[in-house]
DNA sequence: CGTCTTTTGGGTAGGAGGAACACAAACTCC
DNA sequence: GGAGTTTGTGTTCCTCCTACCCAAAAGACG
């Protein structure tokens, strides 16, 4: 239809989208900030920021409370936040474990939540896809007057297309080339976008909006589980390659000789460092799942050698194969979540060694390796951030009581018309 | 001094700079574009094209040729083209085995350029930059009148940090912490901003804007020489991790009882795919530089099977690391330079059947790899590209008889005065 | 060859939006 | 309680793009 824009002009109008963005990104990621701090963060005069607000504050985005004195000398601010009922998302996450909703209000507030086991193993896409708006029915139930949901971000364990939310592969789902945005649109709808992302993409979404690695730029997030995946956050934005198919590192060859990997390659990273190898080293049942794992710690915690020994294979080849990461991408932060979350503790040692020994001095020094905060709830946390990232990036297109077109909002949507 | 701007305001300055930026971008890249092409390219309407225009041929960046017609109805529309004696940057290139300089205009243009041979071997950086200030000289020299250099890029085959340019590691020149940024200020003063970056970085840049990669978003850059070198183009922009250490996909491990690397490490990829290994493989003399790898291409093409056979297996070991990459980063497009631009003809076909093997299907189907155009002036190009980058992010600052502030030029500046 | 249609440049009026400035309000400090 | 400081309020001004009208320059057509 129109030209492709190389690169788009700025007119009038884009300026007060950008400022209206600012505020309302600051606000989310940071809370609740004096109207004079807003000042001092945008750079904006007062007197714009007035207009900014006011105007926010007529669409039902944000609130402003009382000034609160700080014993500074001076007129205090008022402290501006954001409304959590102002803009409401459907959080979903589709795990190897269990499935999950949740309710989020901008701001990052779970208003409601909800997750329940699943036995481990295949199902389709289509009866997973139901239980998932059986989930969402429950959650929307329990608030009265039911919250208007304006995006959903979903979850899954595996392999997505940006574009339209096929499901190229994901293993531990046994999912091959499954179109679940296609699923979703049916049961959810085209009214609001839904977009889809990797789980471990989202994870090192959310750690960086709001776990450990809140104010780093450049973070890798490395998630164990059954398989590994991994998220990178470049200049504090989400980085996923070409079609969305980024961050597999899992797939990192790093011993040619190695077994064979669900990929159907050979030696990749996550045959060395997944769950079911930790739990072979040990000589536990590889199909025990967390509760295996739980016992595999205790064991370590009481000094069993095996399962110390494991652990240090294991820690070994997590050292290896963050080397090779922290060469390419230097990032600033490594964030560890899901199991390997968990086993740090155990493996911080040997793979600090691991990384002195391989990794370039300068990367070296410049990287920190720490645990995520998040846990489990990191993905459907960073699913909640990306469905409401269309709103942070226009907040004019939500406000209340305006003429708003919130067409083209497709920037992280699942088609929403075939054109 | 000012307090940290999370998100920075936009004014009403700011739009007119990026929609110049806009049109100077567009010109620099694509070549002269008639004035109602940049109405279509940009969405702005003709008369703020024009004003800008205007703007811009007053300032001496760019001018307007003669409207030619090309046979459709309607007014023809005058061509604008950028001058490329309207900014002229000054372009250095270290390599291990030479040196040059160049100097090159807005829009891409080499307007002279001199490269000398360099012993391998270690020199101080101090004669270094001596030696390249002299090449300046000499180009600067051939033009009378003289030109006013408004901008510095230098490629080094090195870890460079990008905020001073300290030189973290240069196996092959021989460095280690050398104050390179130092050096240059010393040699060609604070008047321009000096720009320093690693020569496969470049080189990506250099591919993306002026090569086979024109076009692509998501571009990796492999660059075999002695060492292993890579560059990554994220949506059109250089990548370069937290500090502009990224991208040394040298140091990838991939062979755990691999050699040891001149980084410390064993294994690493540049160990098995680097210029000295593939010599061995042959049973060449590893010392013998470009030449002994012209005669083992000679060998191959008559057919020698050790000539052969040492292809294949550093081909092989190209395709096993490369699909590790091509997991993690999910290029659209994979360019080889240097070495690796050569003998991509003899390992294609192995360098494909490996990634068939070992990469995702989803990323697999999405990359081509592709031979760099530019050779190895690749370089040097790409620190053109990168000290023209201040003004094509801001054109007002270097339109002449204006009173321009050029001061806080520093996003890829060497730090110019010490606060 | 003149006229019509199409496309584009030129110029002016208008609108959107932030900056600058003056003033008032609210707080601390002495 | 007055001085000093910080911040909200309101008005005016400046910047920059859009909208619109007209003229110019090309092809199309009789």
């Amino acid at each position: 239809m129109t030209s492709d824009r190389s690169e788009p002009g700025l007119r009038s109008e884009t300026i007060r989208r950008t400022n209206l963005s600012s505020i309302v990104r600051q606000l989310h990621a940071a809370g609740p900030t004096s109207r004079s701090g807003l000042v001092a963060r945008t750079g904006l005069t007062r007197s714009a920021i007035r207009g900014l607000i006011g105007e926010l504050v007529t669409g039902g985005l944000v609130a402003e409370g009382p000034a609160l004195s700080l014993g500074n000398p001076g007129r205090p601010s008022p402290i501006v936040m954001v409304r959590p009922d102002g803009a409401v998302v459907l959080a979903l996450d589709v795990e190897v474990d269990s499935l999950a909703a949740a309710l989020v209000g901008l701001g990052g507030r779970v208003l409601e939540q909800i997750r329940v086991e699943r036995p481990r193993g295949h199902s389709s896409v289509a009866s997973i896809v139901d239980d998932l708006a059986g989930l969402a029915a429950i959650i929307r139930a329990r608030r009265v007057p039911q919250l208007e949901i304006v995006g959903i971000g979903v979850a899954v364990a595996g392999i997505v297309r940006r574009s339209d939310g096929l499901v190229s592969m994901a293993p531990n789902l046994g999912w091959i080339d499954q179109p679940l945005g296609d699923h979703l649109l049916r049961v959810f709808g085209d009214e609001v976008p839904i977009a889809i992302a990797n789980e471990a993409d989202l994870g090192a979404l959310a750690e960086t909006r709001r776990g450990v690695a809140v104010g780093a730029a450049n973070v890798l997030f490395v998630s164990g589980e059954v398989g590994v995946g991994g998220g990178l956050i470049v200049d504090g934005r989400p980085f996923s390659g070409a079609a969305g198919y980024g961050g597999e590192i899992g797939h990192l060859p790093i011993n040619p000789d190695g077994g064979e990997c669900t990929c159907g390659a050979f030696g990749c990273w996550e045959t060395e460092v997944g769950a079911m190898r930790l739990l072979r080293r040990a000589g536990r049942s590889v199909l025990g799942g967390p509760a295996e794992i739980q016992a595999l710690l205790r064991d370590a915690d009481d000094g069993v050698a095996s399962a110390l020994a494991a652990l240090d294979e294991t820690g070994r080849w997590l050292g290896i194969g963050l080397a090779g990461l922290v060469n390419i991408l230097n990032p600033g932060l490594v964030v560890f979540g899901g199991l390997f979350q968990r086993i740090l503790p155990y493996v911080a040692g040997i793979v600090d060694a691991e990384l002195d020994r391989r990794t370039l001095p300068a990367p070296r020094r410049l990287v920190r390796v720490v645990a995520g905060t998040l846990g489990p709830e990191a993905p459907i946390v960073g699913a909640a951030e990306l469905a409401l990232e269309p709103i942070l990036a226009d907040p004019a297109r939500w406000l209340r009581g305006l003429d708003n077109d919130r067409s083209g909002t497709a920037e992280f949507a699942v088609r929403r018309v075939v054109a």
